[in-house]
DNA sequence: TTGAGCACTTGCAAAATGCAAGCAATCAGG
DNA sequence: CCTGATTGCTTGCATTTTGCAAGTGCTCAA
């Protein structure tokens, strides 16, 4: 579990975290569960940006190695796998929540809310506990 | 000022900001002006990180086309500019804040800590405010 | 006028990404 | 049991992005 030290990191605690999500991918997939209750495979490749395939197993495997999310055989499908955010996973619901904020008060395109935004406003710690369970909307 | 819809945004919120600063460099960029207080090329070249010039020189195109920063010439020097962040750019600060204590959380290297999250479990709102003023340390 | 500093730009190699195809292990239906 | 569909990947290859080093143009102080 003792990571080694990118070539990166300098000790900032804002590297240290770039280091791990810090890229085009990482977030979204982390969002798919948090926010989506994405389990599988499948349902993070059918995410809503169309993640490639190649790029997704690797995420996976990165941010397994990084903690982030655990990876065990669905007890019901022996073809299946079940990935789920760990704690660590999911203390980044605050992070996607200000996220999300900055991005409502200056996304003004018109069909940018997909709802997200509306729980965070409506309820911010009860969304919060929600992502936290990785509960499905 | 209007943005081109990239091919990655779907109309979610966290996909709006990760197209705007979902890569290894601009948080640190945004970081290094809203925390160390940064302001011109030569300082921002100068980060812990060590960005190399052409991907700072692309990063800071990319930043003020998105309307987080601003540049401008520097009245006292005739071959300096100013950079300065946006509204846009100093509401990036509970993102920045957020990143910060998760990592601090999560972060067992004995050098994590660089005084920022001193500051911050010391007096957030206070921090928060600084860092919406680009004050140096 | 000259040399140093600042803010970049350019060229090129290396790494990351995206797309399509392939593949092994289940499992459900016939 | 055989067969085809499903799931979770891996592989190959073209394209894009990044990183490093070197170079350029403007400014200013001596």
């Amino acid at each position: 579990m003792t990571q080694s030290r990118s070539k990166y990191d300098s000790g900032c605690p804002v590297a240290y975290a770039l280091d791990i999500f810090g890229d085009r991918w990482s977030l979204l997939v982390i969002r798919d569960m948090a926010v989506k209750g994405a389990r599988t495979y499948g349902e993070l490749l059918a995410g809503w940006e169309g993640i490639s395939t190649n790029i997704l197993a690797q995420r996976l495997k990165q941010l397994e190695q990084a903690g982030i999310v655990t990876k065990e055989k669905d007890p019901d499908s022996g073809r299946s796998f079940v990935y789920e955010l760990t704690q660590k996973g999911r203390d980044l619901a605050p992070v996607l929540i200000e996220i999300a904020l900055w991005s409502g008060r200056y996304n003004t395109a018109p069909d940018a809310m997909t709802g997200f935004l509306d729980k965070i406003s409506a309820d911010r710690p009860g969304t919060e506990a929600r992502m936290r369970a990785g509960e499905r909307p």
